[in-house]
RNA sequence: GGGCAGUUAGCUCAGUUGGAAGAGCAUUUCCCUUACAAGGAAGAGGUCGCAGGUUCAAGUCCUGCACUGCCCACCA
């Protein structure tokens, strides 16, 4: 067999993507016999394409199928995309204004047709790209949140909700974005600090000279003002609060209220009430009856003012406003201010608050059942750390707002009679699948359907049952077998979103939480730490990561950094680490295999024949423990990292190396019994990083195996005791000595290569089980310190033309071809006096601290004895030698 | 204003129940040794953000503070 000295990535990556798809390697059936474990994946955008945040969300969630697989679940992973409401029309909206027309032009039935052309053509691309990363997906279960299952679902929800009194309908003030023309959620709009001003108007109170100052961010929404508002036990108002002002430029008499909202602090104590447009302002208007004006319209644009301002955009009105009051001598001063302003999370324009009949879901029962699954552990987070943001932000929910005025997505099944013109009959909108054929009122036959559609995020919110067909039957067997879902794997930005929701919807309609777990992970960053964003220019886009590194160590690099809910930076750097692991990997498999060419088979049976084997499996079987435990509580880092190191620091630098000589044995029985062990811990290495590599590991397998059954579908090593325990402090024992002897041929400038003779003096204190240790494998000093012979004696004098090394134990002599160079053994002894001098120093501080004698265990202060021993010994021999140099 | 993270080597980050500061990259020296130069061996590099406290013993536990990042809030 071939293998290329340098792993090639590209092809391993093609061969088995295209393995597993067709194979249909992770689809699920159910299997009664089998405990499922199912993810959901969070569904694209259609109008995304892959990016680095994508990439670590579904290499995170592959990672856990692919080990729950190897764990002996029936695993299933739902691929998925979503409609993407408003993001999705604005992109289509973009090209047809290219074209010069709007969607208006196009009316709704063309315009949607449009859409759906367009998601045809380009809406899959994302799942394409899933593919090459690898991704686990049971790819016979494409989910889309239009598609006619999810549709369905959505229906049945909002009549199921509308009929328990959930949904209503309601003019309220609501965030507006005046470019996507459509109302928005709470959490759909991102607040922004922007530098302002503080604007101070002069309010005239009528019949007085006297005036009232405000202080505001928004002078032209003054237009609207309908009172003025003071706290009532504000001393300096309290005895103005009833009196009338006369509103400037508008001339209209507004009274001046109170209301324990306004704080006494800020700005002059006293607020202009808009009650049209902001939120405070409309409850005090609710609690003190006040008129509500609207002055600004769907588009952005003033309405219902004076001539000279209507029809100006809110920016011209401010600068107009600002002046006229000016000339008028109604500012009293312009101050610097920064304060939040909303934008919309979709286009980023700045978000008005305005009064709009809209649709909205009261969420009350379902977010208390939704904190109490949290408080309940039913839902866990992972970190823990974002169970009580979630708390906060159910307790604090307010209605949500679910209607939208565009086009794209699922339009509201609520249908109105027509045929009650003159509404004497008060026919009420009536919440169906289809157009009800008649009026339960009236008896009309005709009926108009609601225009909006639905928030994107409510479709999102019933994606864990949509899926399983929920809509069309809600006893499905999928359902049954695969709800609740393990795991849900996302980004802390759609906590609220979409995480919260999903809960509360899957609560509501299946009577138990959409996941057992919430596995938090953080966002991807550049390499300095900062979010990565096409303004930036940073993106760092996966494709050419994989183009120029491999899958496997994209993946392998985000998943060593994804630690629970932190963010990570990333660079190039960290792929070429990660890539450089897996040649590392591919180049020792190379190696076994080499020379596993003259051996017709390994043993069954695993018989440590010597100290390096029991360690090695010893080193195995804790690294087996470590990483199942990490991977449990997605702790997929540390996993990632454990298996690292122990491949490359113990298995590659230690183990391979000093199974060398075996190998090379003339002896087949030798030569197999190291093969033996070394392929078994290969792959079981292998095995225990397949969920994170999984290409170079499968095809390394299957080299390895040839018929035997792929990585993905071997049973995940199982963790066990180890007989060998004794085996470690040995091994430290033997590799101590042989880094002393390497270091030492460093510091005198000899060549590792060069094979020197060795004596080693026993000291009197080493006990008998070290000696014996040392003694059994001289043959690994040897051999890794390149030591041409190993003579033991005690009570030896130092030789001529010897350096020295004190090891913990033994004066070990090495013997030199030359003369010693004499000053420079000296000098190199007498600064090793003084590093075990103050070794001395430490220990005796703490061995004089009565309290620490007294307090301390036995086995700590027994280690502080046994360093000062050493270091006292080490002197003493340097000394001698130093001595003896003379 | 409230909350949550973080602060350890030049950089990115580990650091278990408190018991002699770790890795990778970068850097210095030596080595193309028949798995791997995308590699091997060794070295240098740290007042663990600051100040107190608990303890025989603190990077680790407690309190306060500073700085950075994020989230939330009725920032007129």
């Amino acid at each position: 067999m071939d293998m290329d000295k340098v792993y090639n990535s590209k092809e391993v990556e093609k061969k088995w993507n295209r393995y597993w798809v067709e194979n249909k390697t992770f689809s699920a059936k159910i299997d009664k016999n089998k405990k499922p474990f199912t993810i959901v994946i969070p569904p694209a955008n259609v109008t995304g394409s892959l990016h680095m945040g994508h990439a670590l969300n579904v290499i995170l969630q592959d990672i856990i199928i692919r080990l729950k697989k190897m764990q002996g679940y029936n695993t299933l992973w739902v691929p998925g995309i979503d409609h993407g409401g408003i993001a999705t029309q604005n992109v289509v909206e973009k090209f047809l204004k290219k074209e010069g027309i709007t969607r208006h032009d196009l009316g709704r039935e063309k315009f949607l047709e449009k859409m759906w052309q367009w998601r045809n053509e380009t809406g899959s691309a994302i799942l394409d790209q899933l593919k090459m990363i690898g991704c686990g997906l049971d790819w016979c279960r494409v989910s889309f949140t239009m598609d006619e299952s999810c549709s369905k679902s959505v229906k049945k929800a909002f009549i199921q909700l509308f009929e328990k009194g959930f949904i209503y309908k309601g003019k309220r003030l609501v965030n507006w974005c005046p470019r996507c023309l459509t109302a928005l959620s709470d959490i759909e709009v991102e607040y922004e600090n922007e530098k302002s001003n503080l604007w101070h108007i002069k309010y005239p109170l009528i019949d007085s000279g006297s005036y009232i100052i405000v202080a505001t961010t928004r002078p032209e929404t003054m237009l609207g003002d309908t009172a003025v508002a003071v706290n009532p036990d504000d001393k300096r108002y309290m005895h103005l609060v009833g009196k009338t002002l006369k509103l400037p430029l508008v001339n209209r008499e507004i009274k001046i209220v109170s209301d324990y909202i306004v704080d006494k602090t800020f700005g002059t104590g006293v607020i202009k009430v808009t009650p049209a447009h902001d939120i405070t302002d409309n409850e005090i208007a609710k609690r003190n009856n006040l008129e509500i004006i609207e002055i600004i319209g769907i588009n952005g644009k003033m309405i219902n003012v004076p001539a000279k301002y209507l029809e100006l955009s809110v920016e011209e009105a401010r600068k107009e406003v600002g002046k006229d009051l000016e000339e008028a001598g109604f500012l009293a001063k312009i101050e610097d201010y920064v304060h939040s302003v909303g934008k919309c999370y979709r286009c980023s324009t700045k978000v008005e608050y305005l009064m709009s009949e809209q649709w909205f879901l009261n969420v009350r029962e379902m977010s208390k059942k939704a904190i109490d699954a949290a408080n309940d552990a039913k839902t866990v987070f992972y970190p823990q750390s974002w169970k009580r943001p979630y708390i906060l932000w159910l307790e604090n929910l307010r209605d949500w707002c679910i209607s939208r005025q565009i086009w794209w997505g699922h339009r509201i099944p609520i249908y109105y009679c027509v045929d009650d013109k003159d509404s004497r009959k008060n026919c009420k909108p009536i919440a169906s699948f289809d157009k009800p054929k008649e009026c339960q009122y009236c008896k009309g036959k005709n009926f108009m359907q609601d225009g909006d559609v639905l928030d994107t995020w409510f479709s999102s919110a019933l994606w864990p049952i949509g899926v399983f067909g929920w809509g069309e039957n809600e006893n499905s067997q999928d359902l049954k077998y695969f709800y609740p879902t393990s795991v849900l794997v996302t980004g802390h930005e759609i906590i609220y979103l979409w995480v919260a929701r999903m809960v509360q919807f899957g609560l509501e309609f299946m009577k138990n939480v959409p996941y057992k777990d919430i596995f938090i992970h953080g966002i991807v960053r550049d390499k300095y730490g900062k979010k990565m964003s096409k303004s930036l220019g940073n993106v760092v886009d996966p494709c050419d990561i994989i183009e120029k590194y491999g899958t496997d160590a994209l993946r392998f690099a985000l998943a060593q950094s994804a630690a629970p809910g932190r963010d990570m930076q990333v660079s190039e750097e960290s792929f070429l680490v990660a890539r450089n692991f897996a040649n590392k990997i591919w180049n020792a498999s190379r190696f076994i295999l080499m020379n596993l060419e003259n051996i017709d088979k390994v043993d069954e049976d695993i018989k440590p024949a010597e100290l390096a084997d029991e360690w090695i499996i010893t080193e195995f079987e804790s690294t087996i423990a470590k990483v199942k435990t990490v991977y449990d509580s997605y702790n997929i880092d540390v996993a990632a990292r454990e298996i690292y190191d122990f491949f490359w620091t113990k298995y590659c630098d230690w183990y391979i190396e000093v199974s060398k000589i075996r190998i090379a044995s003339s002896d087949i029985n030798v030569k197999r019994q190291a093969l033996t062990i070394l392929v078994y811990v290969l792959k079981g290495t292998l095995q225990l990083l397949s969920p994170v590599m999984p290409f170079i590991t499968s095809e390394i397998w299957q080299i390895l195996n040839k018929d035997e059954k792929i990585i993905v579908e071997s049973v995940f090593p199982k963790t066990k005791a180890s007989q060998f325990l004794e085996s470690l402090e040995k091994m430290k024992t033997v590799q101590d000595i042989i880094v002393k002897i390497r270091t030492l041929k460093n510091e005198m400038n000899i060549s590792s290569a060069v094979q020197i003779g060795a004596l080693f003096n026993i000291l009197d204190e080493l006990d008998e089980n070290k000696e014996k240790t040392v003694k059994e494998n001289e043959r690994y000093i040897k051999q890794l310190a390149k030591i041409a012979s190993i003579q033991f004696g005690k009570n030896i004098e130092r030789p001529k033309n010897s350096i020295l090394v004190v090891a913990d134990g033994f004066e070990i002599f090495l013997h030199l071809k030359g003369l010693v160079d004499i000053e420079k053994e000296k000098s190199r002894l007498l600064k090793e006096i003084v590093i075990a001098e103050q070794e001395i120093e430490r220990t005796v501080v703490k061995l004089n601290n009565e309290n620490f004698v007294k307090k301390a265990p036995k086995v700590e202060i027994e280690k502080i004895q046994t360093r000062l021993n050493n270091a006292n010994v080490k002197i003493e021999k340097i000394n001698k030698s130093l001595k003896f140099l003379e």
